[in-house]
DNA sequence: TTTTTTCTCCGTCTCGAGACGGAGGAACTT
DNA sequence: AAGTTCCTCCGTCTCGAGACGGAGAAAAAA
């Protein structure tokens, strides 16, 4: 019997997932939660084998549940069951160490293979998402930004909130001159015009948290 | 018995919902679709009381589905069960004659509870939609550039892909100093100081589509 | 018809933006 | 000990941005 625990802050998806699980004969489901704290408890107490989990929670959200989990049962496998597969989401997982990612389109069979591929050691990558590691492997992991240093990250980002010159050397207490160096760094650094230009870098993507 | 559809692209969740209805006495589940062209099938055949609708699908989303189903049946009244509860996409779907804006977060019970109340004629909303609702309908719904000019808008555009002047005025077949003129106006009418700003407003306010 | 709105364009003027070059100090690397 | 990177700041210079005032033409509203 292969212990598997469900992690959905949606009552109707858990309740989904169940209602194939328990048709499977090899399949026992140990339990449900409903957000990340939830989860690390249940897991702690039930000790499964495979965890389904969603990313997008209330309390304690997905990654971070699967970071804590995977500390304290290095080999229990998690598996992510979501519905988005946006770079900011898929990547976290997979560093915190999500065994394999499915996306909520996923039919019953495959999920049932899935949590038998996880026990034998073998991930599911959803091909849409794997499409993206890929990507991300090739030219996004390199965004023009990343080799700002830390500085020109501050000034970028209150570029991005449609700060001047003197604004930004008020909130970051520098001279003015020291923002015109670090603004002409970073121009230059992304490959822009201006700061106009740069503004609508730092919203287009992901300078500007939330 | 009233009569109920469910629509969600998720397999899991259709399960997952039609889990509970089967053990409502009075809920009759008539049917299940993965699209929104296959919910107006659907509709047309069985004639369901309520319909369960997601909005994000892949072939046909839930609003289209929503507008084209209360076309040919107008009495039919469609709860919307989604992820989101955000303005892009609440407010198209109550135009498109939503009845009721639940989100999947609900439990069995309020969703047991939202389809008898649809049948005598009592929409349920969400309590955070509803904030929304009231947010749009105070202060949100005049949003600053809804007095930009038709002309003035296409400049905030360009402005807003971090154009200057001059690309804006062959871009637009004007001329430079009429370019100014707009970007003057436009600037005094976003209420902000600069082109960055008002790029990083159209940026962050639907100016830029998609 | 008169008035208002919108789009177009002009000149002038001020000021911030940004390029360019230079430089000192602190921290980390080699 | 020497080199590199980063943050800090200086002065100079050019140019575009934006304010301000004015104005003509066309179209829509009164």
């Amino acid at each position: 019997m292969i212990k598997v625990a469900v992690v959905d802050d949606h009552e109707m998806v858990r309740k989904g997932i169940i209602s194939y699980l328990v048709t499977e004969p090899e399949i026992d489901v140990v339990g449900e939660a409903k957000s990340g704290n939830e989860a690390i408890k249940l897991v702690l107490e039930t000790r499964p084998e495979v965890v389904l989990m969603d990313l997008l929670m209330e309390d304690g959200n997905g990654i971070e549940a699967t970071r804590e989990i995977l500390q304290h049962e290095p080999n229990c496998k998690i598996i992510i069951i979501t519905s988005f597969y946006d770079d900011e989401q898929v990547f976290p997982a997979i560093e915190a160490g999500a065994f394999s990612y499915m996306l909520k389109t996923a039919t019953a069979d495959e999920v049932v293979r899935a949590i038998r591929k996880a026990v034998v050691g073998e991930p599911i990558i959803e091909p849409k998402v794997a499409n993206r590691m890929m990507n991300r492997l090739r030219k996004q992991e390199k965004k023009p930004h990343h080799d700002l240093t830390e500085r020109e990250l501050e000034v970028l980002m209150c570029i991005g909130e449609g700060m001047n010159n003197q604004e930004i050397s008020t909130e970051l207490f520098i001279g003015i001159k020291t923002v015109k160096t670090h603004v002409s760094n970073i121009l230059s650094k992304l490959d822009v015009a201006d700061r106009t230009q740069a503004a609508v870098y730092a919203n287009r993507n992901g300078v500007i948290k939330k």
